[in-house]
DNA sequence: TAGTTGACCGGAA
DNA sequence: ATTCCGGCCAACT
């Protein structure tokens, strides 16, 4: 565990219900602002279930990937109204 | 230690 | 609008 990985998983986990973040925007809160891909191979080799990374996104609005299935993290979107397409 | 890989980003063609 | 390319950083081999 890096402190960079602490802060994104803290930043990930305090995004609120409702809201979407991008990659990028985690990473200039964990303190790297060019580290958004770094921000996803630490989602995904944590694989944190317990953390609502469906709300983070990718910058230009698509919803990028997920540990599980891709659709759930959609349809936890689309419930919560911040991927309306 | 060094090389690859990938839930990314921004600019160029 | 879409595709291509280089850069960036952490994890894995």
């Amino acid at each position: 565990m890096t402190i960079f990985s602490e802060k994104v998983l803290e930043v990930a986990r305090n995004v609120q219900r409702g809201k979407t973040m991008t990659y990028k925007e985690v990473a200039a809160r964990a303190g790297n602002s060019k580290a958004a891909r770094a921000v996803g191979a630490i989602m995904a080799s944590n694989k944190d279930l317990c953390i609502p990374c469906h709300r983070v996104i990718r910058s230009d609005g698509k919803i990028g990937g997920y540990n599980g299935l891709l659709g759930e993290k959609r349809m936890r979107l689309r419930e919560e109204g911040a991927w309306q397409p």
